[in-house]
RNA sequence: GGCUCAGUAGUUCAGUUGGUUAGAACGCCAGCCUGUCACGCUGGAGGUCGACGGUUCGAGCCCGUUCUGAGUCGCCA
């Protein structure tokens, strides 16, 4: 036998009784149960086999190696005497009659224990993230992802569309995140920047006259992480669409993305097309959110005319949500925990009062409530054994924090929350424009890319004053599963006519759109077809595949929060002869 | 950058009101064990209690500063 293996771990079976094997993998366990008796478990991506040890020849072998090192095994299949019949080989083990070390284990105590490794502290599991990834329990992540990307090829490839590639070092974008800037050696003082999502390309591909494209596309933004956010760099599957409108994107993700989930997920059922669409403002007015977790079946009623004077400070002059929960029966402890939960997350208030079984008004803030009590109970639609959790504050704060306290008091309440299940949503019609809060001058609400509702005509409207630029939608969507933005998506603006009267309504004239999108506003000078497009994010998606809290889970070589790769120490420090190169002098320095 | 929480053995953690020699489990080492499968039993090694400073007769514990990590807000067209 020259080859490596004859066998995977995970192959044996009881057919093989008596055949000769040779099996590699790693000595994940030994149990030496006896003077001449021992197991050695070998695991490789596949699964794992017994083998067991009966000589002194074998024995002195594997005693005198660590765990974790690679070994292969030559020797025949033999039936257990004893079987394991929670192992897909447990019925077989592998007689050795030779051992070979092909890659040793060097030490005998590891950072952490490979298959508890999911335990360990998340700084050691991704500084050794190879051994971490040893363990089965982390390796399937990576093995979804995997089979998730494939299978979104292949539904993407099957709809029409064809996977280009665009540039990773590309120019600097003057709108969005941080850009992460990438020293031009040729072009002192220039720099490239690694693009934020190939917006931009795919458009130009569009008036290129590529009908339809999409691209697994890595995205670079330097801004801080979280939990659902990896710093530094992200995938997406981005996509677009010449000749499309909104109702086209929506078909295509409608019809690519329930099988993948339904089959891929912890839950085995998500939503059939048509998705449900919900305005922008009907989100924020009803669920509180702009990403409304749909499996709780909570809504937001407004308070305002009801308790809005009734006496409570909090309420006096503003707007107040309110949530009902019918049948509630969780505890006060519960109650409070919530309470508590709702301010650290939203940084307001949350206050409640309950309706008990006689429907009297008790708990919380009822002393205010009870006198108004016939009117709160018909306005709200309050029956016996309700909970009414509330929020004040300026409207769309009152909303924010409402939308806060709906997600948790769902996870409170069994019978409002349907858990297992991927609910999507179409949040459409988004504002074009918004006050910016520092600047208390019109902006771009969310990019410059997106065609108006009304087009030309309403852009031409609002800057002869006949119509509130506050009021204008965009063809602006995103795509919401259990509440995690997956994407967001734009009927593109095309015309270089209405690109530049957006542009008018921020106070920018045609030279800065020009200046700002030369490539895209050149481009659209030459012929441009209208298109549409959206970009869900892969990791994302995964995670809600997964059913893991953390998107580190599901990413092979992740970051840390402070965007450091541990295993690889970077960022790191470079030659002094590559900065001369780079033309770059660097005047302060983190302590080593 | 703000706020919250955490940092004690290789790992995960406990450590009472500030009081003798800082404990457990897993891992590691040695011995025993002929059917284990999270093998079992016996014994052993292993600690700058993140760092610095302070209060005190005495600090893992109290106070201050600082470092590191996680979560969250800002930020993420």
């Amino acid at each position: 036998m020259t080859q490596n293996r004859t066998h995977t771990c995970n192959e044996l079976r009881l057919e093989h009784v008596g055949e000769k094997v040779k099996l590699s993998g790693w000595m994940e366990n030994v149990r030496e149960v006896g003077q001449n008796l021992g197991f050695v478990i070998l695991r490789d991506f596949y699964g794992t086999t017994q083998i067991v040890v009966e000589t002194e020849e074998m024995m002195n072998i594997v005693h005198g190696l660590n765990k974790e090192t690679v070994i292969s095994v030559e020797g025949a299949v033999r039936e257990r005497s004893s079987k394991n019949k929670n192992l897909p080989t447990g019925e077989i083990e592998v007689l050795p009659e030779k051992i070979e070390v092909l890659g040793k284990c060097r030490y005998n105590e590891l950072p952490f224990q490979v298959n508890r490794s999911r335990d360990a502290d998340e700084t050691l599991r991704l500084k050794y993230r190879y051994l971490d990834l040893r363990n089965p329990e982390v390796k399937k992540n990576i093995i979804l992802r995997c089979n998730v990307v494939s299978s979104l090829r292949a539904a993407m490839t099957e709809h029409g569309f064809l996977e280009i590639t665009t540039p990773i070092l590309t120019a600097s974008s003057p709108e969005g995140a941080r850009d992460y800037l990438v020293p031009a050696r040729k072009h002192p003082g220039k720099f490239y920047a690694l693009p934020q999502a190939p917006q931009q390309f795919k458009q130009l591909l569009m008036a290129s006259g590529f009908d339809r494209y999409f691209q697994i596309a890595p995205c670079f933004r330097d801004e801080d992480a979280r939990g659902d956010r990896s710093p530094g760099e992200f995938y997406q599957l981005d996509m677009e669409m010449s000749f499309a409108t909104q109702d086209d994107v929506f078909a295509v993700l409608e019809d690519v993305l329930p099988p993948i989930f339904a089959k891929y997920g912890v839950y085995n059922t998500a939503s059939s097309a048509p998705f449900r669409r919900i305005g922008f403002r009907e989100a924020m007015e009803v669920y509180g959110s702009d990403k409304p977790d749909l499996r709780i079946d909570l809504t937001v009623q407004d308070a305002t005319e009801v308790l809005g004077g009734c006496g409570f400070g909090p309420f006096e002059g503003n707007t107040v949500k309110a949530i009902v929960a019918s049948d509630f029966s969780a505890t006060r402890k519960q109650i409070d925990k919530l309470c508590a939960d709702v301010e650290i997350q939203a940084g307001e208030k949350a206050y409640w009062f309950r309706l008990d079984e006689k429907g009297e008004i008790v708990g919380g803030i009822a002393k205010f409530v009870a006198e108004h009590k016939d009117a709160v109970v018909e306005k709200l639609g309050l029956t016996p054994n309700c909970f009414v959790g509330l929020t004040a504050g300026k409207k769309g704060a009152a909303q924010k924090t409402a939308g806060v306290l709906r997600n948790k008091l769902g996870a409170l309440c069994p019978n409002h929350f349907n858990k297992e299940q991927y609910a999507f949503c179409w949040i459409v019609d988004f504002p074009m424009y918004e006050i910016g809060e520092e600047s208390g001058e019109l902006e771009f609400c969310h990019n410059p890319f997106s065609m108006p509702n009304g087009g030309a005509e309403v852009l031409e409207k609002a800057i002869r004053g006949e119509v509130d630029p506050l009021t204008i939608t965009a063809f602006q969507y995103d795509l919401v599963c259990n509440g995690v933005e997956l994407s967001s998506g734009a009927v593109r603006n095309h015309d270089p006519e209405i690109m530049i009267k957006a542009f008018q309504m921020v106070r920018l004239g045609e030279e800065d759109v020009k200046a700002k999108f030369p490539a895209m506003y050149n481009a659209f000078c030459y012929g441009a077809p209208p298109h549409a497009g959206i970009a869900p994010g892969v990791d994302r998606m995964v995670m809600l595949l997964a059913g893991e809290d953390s998107i580190r889970e599901i990413i092979p070589f992740p970051m840390n929060k402070n965007a450091q790769d541990l295993m690889m120490d970077a960022p790191s420090f470079v030659e002094q002869k590559q900065l001369d190169e780079l033309h770059i002098v660097v005047t302060e320095k983190e302590d080593e």
